[in-house]
DNA sequence: TCATTAAATTGTT
DNA sequence: AACAATTTAATGA
C-alpha cells in the first residue's frame, strides 16, 4: 500500500488536511523499519519529530513519576503520538519498542508546527486525541494494578480499536497474537489465552488464529471499569 | 494446483 | 517454561 493510501485509510488526521498540506506532509515524512523487539525511541532523547505507526505494532511504556510502575499502551497502525514532548520541546518520557516488524513514520517538528499554525481541523484532531488520552490515563491510573486479567485484556483491546485515536471506521477484526496481548496487558501469554477465552464465552469477542474479533465494544467497556 | 516443509501461533501441563 | 498440536506461509514439482 502506498504511503498516501495508508495515511488516508488508517489515520484520522490526514484526510482532513487540504491537498497542499497533504502534499507537504508526504514530502516531509520519512519512514524507518524496525525488527521485532527493536527500540524505536528511547526515554531521555530530545524529541524532534511526531511519530506514527504505519505498519505493525509498537508498545509505549510510560514511567510513572511517583513510582516505578510502568503503564503500557499499544500503538497499532494508524496511531500517532509523541506530540506532548514535541509541544513542550522536552525529552521523551517513555520508551517505544516494536512488538513485531514495524514501520515508523516521522514528521519533522517544523512540519508539525506548520500544520498547527495553519490547519484548524488538525488542531481539532490533536485536541480530541489529547482529551481521549487524558481520559484513558485517568481510568488506568485508578486501577491498573487491581484489575483482573480479563478486565486488563478488555481494556487493552479497546485501546487498540479506539475510533477517536484511529480512523473513523474502526475494524472489528484485530490482527494480534495472544503473546502480544500478554505484553500489552502485562500478563503471561497463558493468562492472556485464558482471559480471551473467558471474554469469548461472554460473547464480547471471538478469537481466531492470530486475530481477535470485537463483537461488543460497549460490553468490553463496562468490563474494564 | 497440490503436496511437503518450515515457521508461527495456540493449547496444555 | 516447556512441549505438543494446530494453522498459516513458503517452496517446489
Amino acid at each position: 500500500m502506498s504511503l498516501e493510501q495508508s495515511l488516508l485509510t488508517t489515520t484520522a488526521w490526514f484526510p482532513v488536511l487540504e491537498s497542499d498540506e497533504q502534499e507537504r506532509v508526504l514530502r516531509d515524512l520519512h519512514s524507518t523499519c524496525y525488527p521485532p523487539g527493536a527500540m524505536i525511541e528511547r526515554k531521555g532523547e530530545l524529541a524532534t519529530s511526531w511519530l506514527g505507526v504505519q505498519e505493525g505494532l509498537a508498545r509505549i511504556s510510560v514511567g510513572n513519576p511517583d513510582g516505578k510502575l510502568a503503564s503500557l499502551t499499544g500503538m497499532p497502525a494508524g496511531s500517532w503520538f509523541g506530540e506532548g514532548s514535541l509541544l513542550k520541546h522536552e525529552k521523551r518520557r517513555y520508551d517505544v519498542v516494536a512488538l513485531r516488524a514495524t514501520t515508523i513514520l516521522r514528521m519533522p517538528e517544523v512540519t508539525f508546527n506548520w500544520l498547527l499554525d495553519r490547519s484548524r481541523p488538525f488542531n481539532r484532531y490533536l485536541l480530541d486525541q489529547l482529551n481521549e488520552r487524558a481520559g484513558q490515563f485517568i481510568g488506568r491510573a485508578e486501577s491498573d494494578r487491581l484489575l483482573d486479567p480479563e478486565a486488563r485484556v478488555a481494556r487493552c483491546l479497546l485501546e487498540l480499536v479506539n475510533p477517536v485515536l484511529l480512523s473513523r471506521n474502526t475494524p472489528k477484526r484485530l490482527d494480534i497474537t495472544q503473546e502480544e496481548i500478554g505484553y500489552l496487558a502485562r500478563i503471561s501469554r497463558q493468562r492472556a489465552n485464558q482471559a480471551l477465552r473467558s471474554l469469548e464465552d461472554s460473547k464480547l469477542i471471538s478469537v481466531e488464529y492470530g486475530a481477535v474479533h470485537i463483537l461488543n465494544m460497549e460490553g468490553l467497556a463496562e468490563y474494564g471499569q
